[in-house]
DNA sequence: CTGAAAGCGCTAACAG
DNA sequence: CTGTTAGCGCTTTCAG
């Protein structure tokens, strides 16, 4: 293996100026770099991580938690993980990946031995369990989410209440006076997941604002639930003409299942969703949505530590705005 | 930050019994270690990974390199991580995330600082441009997937030929003679996709060998080209009765447009499909299947590569043998 | 069975 | 602008 005394011998200086040399951390002279950086490329020399971090008490690795319980869009959570890496490589840092299933102790074990100089978290229930232990740990984190009490965290997320109240809002000024949410499946609310319980909180304030008329309705994934959901909203609400979506699987059976009760979309019936753009567009009728940014909040969030990692101040809070974009499956009331 | 001298001092020992306390690698008296045991809980004492990693020159960690080109079925290669992740954990080691775009140069990065002791790749092309390196590197790897010439590799995959096979043998045996593939995005196939490639192979080797008339359609995903693909299945093989898809996305809207079409399935169309045996179940109508055990390559890959950290010499062919499970889809031609 | 001591390869004062 | 010198915290000979 080569090391860093090999290549300063090679360019005739001490080990010293090869690091500096390679840090920018002091100034060389343009002819020593370039001595330098000759004897690094001829000799292929590579830094060796381990050492690296034990000099300098940086590892340069981010640790980035994925849930993997029921109810999860698993692409959602990929396009944001593979974001994540992307970002963290533009800031010269890797990431390690570990799953929920490690619970508390795999967050400190990474962040005690230096594996890692910082954490990201998905998935953040309300009440999350890992709270006390984040806000303990020396090692700066952001979560994505927001839990009831996010005093002393780093939060960011898309603002899933707005989120809510816009597809409401959207439905209202359409004139429609009747809707549903037709939600994620009901373990996820039963944890009490962060972004799904805002998006009710959303929709059921923006209705009464309006003086819709609005239920709320968890859904499993699978056509057969989505059958079902069909079927009983409008068994149970038959002036129904608004549907809000917060159910990535759902989504196009559920469209189906209204079409094959025999009410058209958007003719009888309005529909939006939160989802990806890129789902919403792919649905037979292209939906009405606001998009679900997992490549902006992972980009974010990494930046959002980096800047933390370099001393800065962050703001504890990131809301991003909800963005709603009009397509095929939403028209007026009367039309 | 503690450190091991003074959970030495605590215990009163030397730094190095701690050491050996805590590898095994040498005996100690039940007494001292009991002592040690205790320093180290009380004082919660984590050893330092990067000092470790520099003193050992093992950094027990894992790269996992995750493809993200169009055509991937984005939950399988998502349960792949995971399962990759949790054996990693059971042996000790972490696994670091990184993205197909960062090429050779990231394998060669996290390889030569010594980041990482070993390397899973994923999304082998029979002819990957990363096989020279691969071969080239000081650090063991294994491929999930077959290259054209896996020799000096170590490989581990479905047997996606079998796979093919298996499909056909087993509508041949119902009776069916004209049967059809319906296949990954056209894009798979022209960066010769390894798995893909295969799949092809064993389903026209298997037509040929029972006298079946045999058809390969490469196929966008979404319910537009799955409609498309039905239309032009039945104008140009009217005496179409057995279909194999190998395209997860597009299965159930296959089978959406075939009834559409008039056809029943499996009355007038048995179907069969290589895909994960969740999908195949989460099916309206439930589907005849090769499983895609992407849990059990990731555990795999993970031992296999154990095992050459360890010194061991391992098969550098591993073919997972298909494993077919009959569901509601496929039944006799006559039926 | 245990200790002492020599590094692993790099960074960051300190000194000039 | 550059070199010298201590470590960073751990593992692993070498000695006993």
């Amino acid at each position: 293996m080569v090391k860093i005394t090999d290549v300063a011998k090679r360019a005739g200086v001490s080990a010293s100026t090869v690091s500096y040399a390679l840090s920018g951390k002091r100034p060389i002279s343009e002819e020593t770099r370039l001595r330098v950086e000759a004897a690094i490329r001829e000799l292929g020399y590579r830094p060796h991580a381990g050492a690296r971090a034990l000099a300098s008490s940086k590892s340069n690795v981010l640790a980035l938690v994925v849930p993997l319980r029921a109810g999860m869009h698993v692409p959602v959570v990929m396009q944001f993980a593979v974001s994540v890496v992307t970002t963290a490589r533009k800031h010269d840092h890797d990431v390690l990946l570990l799953t929920q299933e490690e619970g508390d102790e795999g967050l400190r074990r990474v962040a005690d031995t230096a594996l890692v100089d910082a954490l990201i978290v998905m998935d953040v229930q309300l009440d999350d369990p890992r709270l006390p232990l984040l806000r303990s740990l020396e090692r700066p984190s952001v979560m994505i989410g927001f839990p009831s009490d996010a005093a002393g965290l780093t939060c960011i997320d898309l603002d899933f209440r707005a989120a809510g109240e816009v597809c409401v809002d959207h439905l209202a000024r359409l004139g429609h006076r009747v809707v549903a949410l037709v939600g994620s499946p009901p373990e996820v609310y039963v944890r009490r997941t962060a972004f799904a319980q805002r998006v009710v909180q959303g929709f059921t304030a923006a209705a009464d604002r309006s003086g819709l008329a609005s239920t709320v309705h968890p859904c499993e994934t699978g056509p057969g639930a989505a059958r079902r959901v069909a079927e009983r909203l409008l068994r149970e609400q038959p002036a129904l003409t608004g549907v809000v979506v917060h159910n990535e699987p759902v989504l196009e059976p559920l469209i189906d299942a209204f079409e094959q009760l025999g009410l058209r979309v958007p003719g009888d019936l309005s529909v939006t969703a939160i989802c990806p753009d890129e789902l919403a567009e792919s649905v037979r009728v292209p939906v009405t949505s606001v998009a679900l940014p997992s490549a902006e909040v992972g980009e974010r969030a990494v930046e959002l530590l980096m800047r933390r990692l370099g001393g800065d101040d962050v703001p504890e809070a990131t809301l991003l705005p909800p963005r709603l974009t009009e397509r095929a499956s939403t028209a007026p009331r009367d039309a």
